[in-house]
DNA sequence: ACCTGAACACCGTTCAAGT
DNA sequence: ACCTGAACACCGTTCAAGT
């Protein structure tokens, strides 16, 4: 199969769209999502950035291609999107959103593009067509459902969108630092930081203050706050 | 005053910081945020890049910046930040909440603005201690005075991070089409929609489905869900 | 002290040219 | 049919040079 001539055997395989899309989506989860550039993808492919031209239009194709990734993942983690309400809404609707969440833990990059996206994918509307789903079975009014898709919003999907995250350790220590100095101004988040800990470097942890405790507080909030509006 | 030349009048005023931001934020405000560039906004003073750094440490300073003066804006309509809970609590937190809405929907480039941040300002951290203290004032525990803030989110300033907003009538018009087609698909959403309006065009609107009655419904079902969980 | 022009290292993208 | 090199129009930023 070899050539007679040392070539190197780098190019060998062929470029697809899949190849260019699974590259993105490692170089995203590796370095962060300010690496997927062009020209980064390319040489991750052993490519010129231009040749990606040939199998995606743009790179608003390779961010939503990167989305459909994820997507998929959950769809195949929540059974094909299935709408399942055995043990009725409540729990349905928290496992499908922390199953959503465990992809995003590992995919952190994701609402960053998210932000960037104008429209849904057929698939983020399939996914939201089967919650939306979840609640109505369990006896939502398509209004309440409105209402609620509304108010969980991107915590829907698994994570919330955050404030302010230090970006490194350090950062988080200056901040500290900071807050420590300026305490006779702002006496009441002194008095919390000493009542409450930020548990920090935890695994569950998407950003400074989406730990996996502060999600499911919230959502629980959320839900049972939404069972009280239903008609009993 | 003038010089003997016919020289253009133009470049008398001294560029300072202040001018730079307030330039910056006019130019987000009518153009977006992706406007404010370095180059942008020195052609809107009649100036060179290179000489906005001159008084500007970098890009990040010009952004901080116009946070600032937004900030500004809502410590003044809150009265400086002041606690006052005369009428409980709850009232209170709505209010400022809705003060602060007032400011972002007259600025709607801050929430992507704040994205981009890592560390809170000063004026930031005043801001929510001052929610802070409102909610301890009011019968809160630390601990649950911290979950607040966390299921709050970016609602604690006035606006929901959204997760997808057509940015043109067309988009959004293709959207509905899109939707139709594939109606089999997403039974849900199809009876969702002939059921429930969305209330497209208002004014008080940040996005696609920010509005305020979605916001106002959302808020009052975290805060009446915290209320549930004070002790009595 | 302040402003500028040229330059550097990056972007996404186009297009004519190569195989 | 696919890949490439050079180029274009943008970034933020540095630095030596002008006044």
């Amino acid at each position: 199969m070899a050539t007679k001539t040392d070539a190197k055997a780098e190019p060998r395989i062929p470029l697809t769209r899949e190849r260019i899309l699974t590259a993105a989506v490692a170089l995203a989860d590796a370095d962060g999502i300010d690496a997927v550039s062009m020209r980064k993808v390319g040489t991750e492919l052993g490519v010129e950035a231009m040749s990606l031209y040939n199998h995606v239009a743009n790179k608003d194709e390779i961010l939503d291609g990167m989305l459909e990734i994820v997507l998929s993942e959950i769809e195949a983690a929540c059974d094909g999107f299935r709408v399942s309400i055995d043990g009725g809404w409540k729990p349905a609707v928290r496992k499908r959103i922390l199953t959503a969440r465990a992809s995003m833990l590992r995919h952190p990059w994701v609402p960053k593009v998210l932000e960037t996206r104008t429209e849904m994918s057929l698939q983020m509307i399939r996914y939201f067509d089967s919650l939306l789903g979840t609640l109505k079975e369990g006896g939502f009014s398509y209004d309440l459902a409105h209402h609620a898709l509304h108010a969980l919003g991107s915590r829907a999907l698994g994570f919330t969108q955050e404030l302010f995250e230090p970006e490194s350790d350090e950062a988080d220590a200056e901040a500290e630092a900071m807050l420590a100095q300026m305490a006779d101004q702002i006496p009441y988040i002194v008095g919390m930081m000493t009542e409450v800990a930020h548990t920090d470097g935890a695994d569950e942890t998407l950003g400074w203050c989406d730990d996996q405790s502060e999600f499911e507080f919230s959502i629980d909030l959320i839900l049972d706050g939404l069972e009280r509006l239903l008609p009993a």
